[in-house]
Parts: C-alpha cells; sequence; structure tokens
RNA sequence: GCGCCUGUAGCUCAGCUGGAUAGAGCAACAGCCUUCUAAGCUGUGGGCCACAGGUUCGACUCCUGUCAGGCGCACCA
C-alpha cells in the first residue's frame, strides 16, 4: 500500500461526493512531527471555489474521514488537514511491505515502452567527466523507470559516421606514416596510442569507451551504429517520407525541414548543396527508426553544451509523429556541464588539448560508488562543481560513505543479533525516534514514483541521506539487542527494513551496499 | 543581439509542481565512546532565498523586467 496514494485517493473520492469537484490534491510531509505524517492545504485552496472557509471545508473533510484504521485526522488552522499513520498499521509494514525484494516497485508505468538514450559520445576521443554524469544519469533513470513499472531500452547512439570520423581516421593515418596532422585534426595524447594499435581507431576508440562505462557500471541494451542507417538506406527512406509528407522542401540546392512549423527559430537543413546529408538528417532518420520499432516514450539525456539542438529535434520528431499519425512523448533531459576541479585549479576538459583528465582516470581515483554518487546527486539541470581532491579528502565523511555508513552499521547489528529470537509480535515502533524512521521508510515508494515520474533520479540519495540521518540519530538514542528478546526480534525487524530501504535505494542509482565498513 | 540553464548560510547544494518558524553536508566553535561500527550523535554561530515589480488568502516556488555566471546560436557533429 502506498499511503500518499491511498490518501489522495480517498480525498479525491470525498471532494466528488460532496461538492461534485475534481481538483489535483497536494499531499505533503510536514516538518515536523506534531503536524503528521502527510498533510494536506487542498482546504485552503478550495475555499475560492466552494466560498466557504478553509476551516470550515477541512473539517467537513475530517468528518466524513471514515478510514481512521489507516490513518487519523487533525484539522489545523488556517485549514490543514494533518494525517498520522495509525500505530499499528506501521508496524504491519514495517514487518510485512517494508522487508520485500521489490519493495517500492510499482506498476504506475506499466506499459509504457521507453528508450532511453543516453552518452551516444562520438567514438574520437575518451569520454569525460561530463560523460560520466550523463552516464550515471541514464543508468540511474533506466533503473527507476523499470523499478516504476516501464520497460526501458537502453541505447548509446555511436556516431561512427561522418566529418569527425573522417578527420580522425586522417589523423591516425598522418600519425602512423609520421606526417603531420592535418588542419582540425585531433592532437590528444591519447592519439599517439589509438595510432600503435593495429585495429581500427573507431572500432579502439568505441572498445574503450564501452570497458570504462562498464567499469563505471553503465550498461547499454544496444549501441546503435550511426553508419547502419546509411548502410540500409534508412537515411534515405526517411527523407523520402518527410518530402512526401510535405514537410520537407527544397531551396537554394538544399534539402529543407520545416522545423519552424513547431517552435524553431529557423528551418533546418537535411542534406547540403553538395549533397551530403547533415548530422541531424541522419538522427532523424534515428528517431524514425526507434518509432517504426514500436516506441513512442522518446527520452534522450542530452549535454547542455547541445542545448542548442534541442527545439529543431522536438520538431522533427513531431513532424515524424504527425506524418505517421502516431503519438509520441518525446522529451530531453539536458544534463548540465561538470566542471572539474583539483585542489580548486580547474582542469580542461577539451578532447583537443590532450590535456584533460578522461573518465577514466577520475574513476580509477575516486571509485565507483563515489563517482556515481557524486554525479546523480544533484538535478541535472544545475552546473556541477566536482572537485576530484576534495571527493577523496572528505571520502571518510562524504554523503556516499554516510549512506552507506548507516547500512553497514545495520548489518554489524544484525550480525550480533542472538539466534534464538522469536518472531515480531506487539509494538516495533515503541518510540517517537522509531515512529520518525519507520514513517521515513514508507515514503520510499512514493520518492520513487515522484522520481521516475519527474525523470529526477537525484532525489534517490537525497531521499537516502535523510533516511540515514533519521537511522543514525534512532542509533544513538536506542539499542536494538536488549536483554528482552521480544524488544530484540521486533527492533531488529524496524532495523532490518531500514536495511533493505538502503540497499534498494542505493541500488537504484548503481552504489553499492556494504555489509562492512 | 537572440535562446536555454543557473543565482538560497563562508563553500557545495536540497527545498516534495503555491502552503505551517527556509533545510542538509562541508568549513568554524563547544560537547558525547567500560554497552550493537564515533565513517556516528548533540549544541552554537551563520540567510532582505541576486535585485525590482506583479499575481495570490499565502511566493524560494508562478509572471514581467534588470543584473551576474555557464552554455549554445552552421549547408559542423
Amino acid at each position: 500500500m502506498i499511503l500518499r496514494s491511498f490518501l489522495r485517493e480517498k480525498l479525491t473520492m470525498l471532494l466528488k461526493e460532496i461538492w461534485n469537484i475534481e481538483t489535483s490534491i497536494p499531499i505533503l510531509y510536514p516538518d515536523q512531527p506534531k503536524f503528521g505524517d502527510y498533510s494536506t492545504s487542498v482546504a485552503m485552496s478550495l475555499a475560492k471555489t466552494l466560498r466557504q472557509k478553509p476551516l470550515d471545508i477541512a473539517s467537513t473533510l475530517a468528518e466524513k474521514w471514515e478510514w481512521t484504521d489507516i490513518c487519523r485526522l487533525e484539522v489545523v488552522a488556517p485549514g490543514y488537514l494533518n494525517f498520522f499513520v495509525n500505530e499499528s498499521l506501521l508496524d504491519t509494514l514495517i514487518q510485512g511491505k517494508c522487508l520485500e525484494d521489490q519493495y517500492g516497485s510499482s506498476d504506475l508505468l506499466e506499459g509504457k515502452k521507453i528508450l532511453l538514450e543516453y552518452v551516444s559520445a562520438n567514438p574520437t576521443g575518451p569520454l569525460h567527466i561530463g560523460h560520466g554524469r550523463w552516464a550515471a544519469l541514464g543508468d540511474s533513470l533506466a533503473r527507476l523507470l523499470r523499478y516504476a513499472g516501464a520497460q526501458v531500452w537502453r541505447e548509446f547512439y555511436v556516431n561512427d559516421a561522418g566529418n569527425q570520423i573522417r578527420l580522425l581516421r586522417e589523423t591516425i593515418q598522418a600519425v602512423r606514416e609520421g606526417k603531420e596532422i592535418p588542419e582540425n585534426g585531433y592532437h590528444g595524447a591519447y592519439i599517439t596510442d589509438v595510432a600503435k594499435q593495429t585495429e581500427d581507431p573507431v572500432t579502439y576508440i568505441l572498445n574503450w569507451q564501452k570497458e570504462t562505462l562498464k567499469n563505471f557500471g553503465v550498461e547499454f541494451d544496444r549501441y546503435f551504429s550511426e553508419k547502419s542507417l546509411h548502410d540500409s538506406g534508412m537515411v534515405q527512406k526517411t527523407l523520402d517520407f518527410l518530402k512526401s509528407a510535405g514537410v520537407a522542401y527544397e531551396s537554394e540546392g538544399a534539402l529543407w525541414l520545416r522545423t519552424t512549423d513547431h517552435g524553431d527559430d529557423k528551418d533546418r537543413v537535411l542534406v547540403k548543396s553538395d549533397g551530403e546529408y547533415t548530422y541531424f538528417a541522419v538522427d532523424i532518420a534515428y528517431h524514425q527508426d526507434k518509432i517504426k520499432r514500436g516506441f513512442r516514450h522518446l527520452y534522450n539525456i542530452l549535454g547542455a553544451d547541445h542545448h542548442g539542438y534541442v527545439k529543431r529535434m522536438e520538431a522533427a520528431v513531431w513532424l515524424l509523429s504527425q506524418a505517421d499519425g502516431v503519438e509520441t512523448d518525446f522529451r530531453i533531459i539536458i544534463g548540465q556541464l561538470v566542471s572539474l576541479y583539483r585542489n580548486g585549479e580547474p582542469v580542461r576538459m577539451s578532447k583537443r588539448t590532450g590535456d584533460m583528465i578522461t573518465l577514466e582516470e577520475v574513476l580509477e581515483e575516486i571509485g565507483r560508488d563515489a563517482l556515481r554518487y557524486y554525479m546523480v546527486m544533484r538535478k541535472a539541470d544545475t552546473h556541477l562543481e566536482f572537485d576530484i581532491e576534495e571527493a577523496k579528502k572528505q571520502s571518510e565523511e562524504n554523503p556516499v560513505f554516510y549512506v552507506q555508513y548507516a547500512h553497514a552499521r545495520i548489518c554489524g547489528i544484525l550480525r550480533n543479533l542472538p539466534s534464538n529470537l522469536p518472531v515480531p509480535q506487539g509494538t516495533i515502533v515503541d518510540s517517537p525516534e522509531a515512529r520518525l524512521l519507520a514513517t521515513r521508510l514508507l515514503r520510499f515508494p512514493e520518492i520513487v514514483q515522484d522520481a521516475a515520474t519527474a525523470l529526477e533520479p537525484h532525489r534517490i540519495p537525497q531521499y537516502l541521506e535523510d533516511v540515514a540521518s533519521v537511522f543514525h540519530k534512532y542509533y544513538t538514542v536506542h539499542r536494538i539487542i536488549t536483554d528482552d528478546l521480544q524488544t530484540t526480534a521486533n527492533r531488529a525487524t524496524l532495523v532490518k527494513a531500514t536495511k533493505n530501504v538502503l540497499a534498494l535505494g542505493l541500488r537504484l542509482i548503481g552504489v553499492s551496499a556494504p555489509e562492512r565498513m
């Protein structure tokens, strides 16, 4: 049972029944225990439309509230409804739902087939820290969406065709022959290494990227080759389709797409006057392919350095959908850039300088858990300031260890548990601190749903820190293992539920939950 | 010049799609281990939520404008 949904459902019902109105009902987590475990301000927002005092509306709702076996309800001026979860229900949930392997999962997004595209770096150089962020975000998001019931297919679009690739090959060729690197060629230190390989440079670099991502715990269901779109004729097919749909037109020797029909500043070129396809055209073919494969929910994580591309792509997918007669849900998540520092000194991230720090290096230096945590702990659309030395220096007091420590601490307790414990019986939530912890644990499914629907993975670490904090406080005040076996068994259950939530939450962001630290 | 993102404690950032006295972690200071992991806990100080208007019973949250920073504005990818 997801309590918040239950409350919302019943309130919706009552509003319909009493006043015959429908409205969205905000359910909040009050910041003070005396205001309940959940609360709503719906009575205040309805005051105007119902022409009644908020307090009267709240009172009427309270009178009709018949689910006191779930929560009791208080009316507080100027019109809040505060819900207190019933103690025995808390006990039941803690030793039931909260201990389940799949606790927090739901069927909220049941039936949705989502294609999630992320990273999609050019195979012309090693991945940098920014890619690390999109990778961690994408992977976590995939886990979240799946946990919320969606079918998620993860793709990395490999730009293995076009100018950049040609330039890379020319660069490598030149280095191998001891010639000068061509203008606009690649100059990174890694070029020398790549040139030494007998393998094709593109294949080599792509495998290198795959290896890094694998070490980072980031997986894909498919690496989709851009070149394959050319080879199969998909690009041409898509262009013909757009032409026949009347949304592409020729002008000045080029083929254009009417992206201005859907919010873009100017129409965009699909085929250049020299006959070559633009990157845009091929990308449209890729998205047409996604649609043809039956996906209606297309989510892309894009680096902020490419956000200028968003409008035209949205227009393109819209035009495709119109022409295809299908409805698509196309969303672009902009991942802001990561500013990398070392001891306060900015570190260059450019692919061309050769003086960069790669994702691989950062990963080796600070470790997978810490890096993944740092990359998803902030909202995707805020710039991330990341100091390598600080992440290491703080490694004893930084958030990822704080959360992991709570988990390890619980494991320690569980190892010390007497073997002859009875089954939990009677009151489990036996103190204000226990109550605080228990009600936090009940939020887990709600947080997962919020994070999934808002496409905001950062809510998970945020929540986990909250849980860890509440647990640590509980731990310092109460002993779990006591002389009384029944009490021990009961408290151990609460602690196990906490461990379960921490472990599940950490898994959602791809961070390990260690048994010992 | 135009567009997108950001502006909250000294620093890094949350703030639950408009609600109750604005939060956390670092950093500073003062305390707490003969008892399950002190990588923890408790307390103190620190804020005109960039600024100015507006909408609202109610704004950090929504709208407009200004300022500051980041990133983009190709028949590149």
